[in-house]
DNA sequence: GCGATCTTCTACACCGATGTAGTACACCGA
DNA sequence: TCGGTGTACTACATCGGTGTAGAAGATCGC
């Protein structure tokens, strides 16, 4: 079932029926009708292979994310498909596994020319990976800035993001606030600047940062979270507060919390960053940064699609707009 | 950048190159020495579309999902993306959205030959769809058996994992157990399935089931399951039990009951389906049963690489094991 | 009335792999 | 010694579309 069948039963050459289904302007429409009545007669679907094959195209695009099973990427991902699909693009999904090795493997072989664009989304990789990121297929970073990269990007505000929850933290008088998440060492990825912004926030409001009550968690899931809050409350060390880098890791704390005995808000209040679904609807409800996932994704996918069609204009740098969700965690039952 | 290239670096015909790719066994091993190093020095990567418009395979299998921000195919994707890896495939996701329409476009056009296989996980399907899914292209089910289909499943074992939920609240005493998100009129879906095994169980113990306590979700969110708590308790009537007919409904429910006051397990015991990660971090943990994710993905992905293979003997009926999870949601905090 | 331009369509080579067929040599048994 | 089998490789057509070039008729300006 070719092109060449639905040529002849429609009685014309298979060029036209090729115009036909792109859309090529000069066709009468008497031609068209009958090619694509010839089409839906016949069933035909044109095999993508051989028109990737020949003109570059697949309509396809990949999006390489750490894990699907964390919600904010499979709430992510779902908006990326959905942003897709109104440009008629599908989308094929890589999970890197925050493995640097593997999300450089994503990028030095982009499917074998399966994709004609890769919306990306890097953990693990640094400053010195700059150079693999001058791909050879359009790309869009997201979330993440690496720093000084030639590369568009659709960044979260986590900067803002993060020093709005601090600072609504310390607008209710918490001063010793924990930190769930940290990656020591890093200088660059999401973990290295939230913590940053955070460690901003306490300076600009004159206060300490306190080094000690920053926990590392290597990957952001709620038994880490869990994990990482036990120790914390092992410590001895006293907080009245708890900021998870993620929702994630601060629903993993508010478990362990609430297994000890601790009120929160009243003894801890906690806050996270992503809105997951499950913030919502978690006991207490997370307070939590908003990093507006529907507008990354869409303007993500806007932005590669212009890069697809030829745009080579200078990168650009898009931070969504985030918002801050105050929910019981901090602010207590009314 | 093609395989000619490599071919005319390492003095062979380009044949030859492709032989070393794929395996071919009669190359001598100085020759595949060649060969590899050129491909190395060129950092050559196949084209895999010139490859699947000559040979069929893409080596990307299809996986239809309704929703990737339902925890439960976020984390089935994730399970389904591993095991394909290892048979060295890719996946290519599908959202569905529970649209019957957009379920049936995925049948009849598998991305345009580009996908070798599909994994299909249908909601909005029934008995009368049978006949779209006598596809061409080779296929497995996931999760729902529909009645009497002549293809590959992969179930949830959703009649005995119900059953284990609800012997579970009977055997702590209760009697009253309302169900959550049932789908009126429906006679196939997941749905029907979990209500009918919660009613078989109830009649096995003599009890009569009490219809009135069976409050309808057509999505199944955390939102529409607090939605249909709400009207649970609106509507006055007693129940001691509450089965979500899966997680994200029953946590939505866990919500709701908790800022009402109403305590988990004292006055109300709470049970889901599915096991979703956060179901063992919720305040109350939530108990749940697990219908064997990683299974149902390792075994179908199997299942589908044989019919990929050219195994065309009798369609296979696998049921994974399931296992019921009592956590602090039936069994309180000990 | 004639070249220029627009509209509509077609012929054909070609994208980059691989299946098929076939060559050439080595080895083996009778 | 010769046919048969196994090993190692190559030439070439081909998969199903699309880019390019161009043909043929219609329309237009002057």
């Amino acid at each position: 079932m070719t092109m060449r069948d639905v040529a002849r039963k429609a009685g014309v050459s298979p060029k036209t029926v090729s115009n036909v289904m792109n859309g090529y302007p000069y066709i009468r429409e008497e031609t068209r009708t009958k090619v694509l009545a010839a089409i839906d007669a016949l069933g035909y679907r044109m095999n993508l292979s051989a028109r990737n094959l020949k003109s570059g195209r697949t309509g396809v695009i990949g999006l390489a994310v750490p894990e699907l099973s964390l919600p904010y990427f499979g709430e992510l991902a779902d908006q990326v498909i959905m942003a897709a699909d109104e440009h008629g693009l599908t989308v094929m999904i890589e999970q890197t596994g925050a493995d640097r090795d593997r999300e450089l493997t994503v990028l030095a072989r982009p499917r074998g020319h399966l994709v004609d664009g890769l919306l990306y989304s890097p953990l693990g990789l640094g400053q010195e990976d700059i150079d693999h990121l001058k791909a050879n297929t359009p790309m869009v970073l997201l979330g993440e800035r690496i720093f000084h990269s030639p590369v568009d990007h659709v960044m979260i505000d986590n900067v803002a993001g993060t020093k709005a929850a601090v600072e609504h933290l310390l607008a209710l008088g918490r001063r010793r606030i924990a930190v769930l998440g940290v990656h020591p060492g890093e200088k660059v990825g999401t973990a290295a600047i939230r913590y940053g912004a955070y460690a901003e926030a306490l300076t600009a409001h004159g206060l300490p940062v306190p080094e000690e009550l920053a926990f590392p968690a290597g990957r952001w899931h709620r038994s880490t979270g869990a994990e990482a809050t036990e120790r914390l409350l092992a410590s001895g060390l006293k907080f009245d507060a708890l900021l998870g880098l993620n929702d994630t890791l601060a629903l993993g704390a508010l478990r362990v919390l609430a297994q000890r005995g601790i009120r929160v808000p009243d003894d801890v209040a906690v806050a996270g960053f992503d809105n997951i679904d499950e913030a919502s609807y978690s006991t207490p409800s997370l307070t939590t940064v908003d990093p507006g996932r529907t507008e990354i994704a869409k303007k993500a996918v806007d932005l590669l699609v212009r890069r697809m069609a030829g745009d080579d204009s200078d990168h650009e740098e898009i931070a969504a707009r985030y918002e801050l969700h105050a929910r019981e965690s901090t602010l207590g039952v009314h």
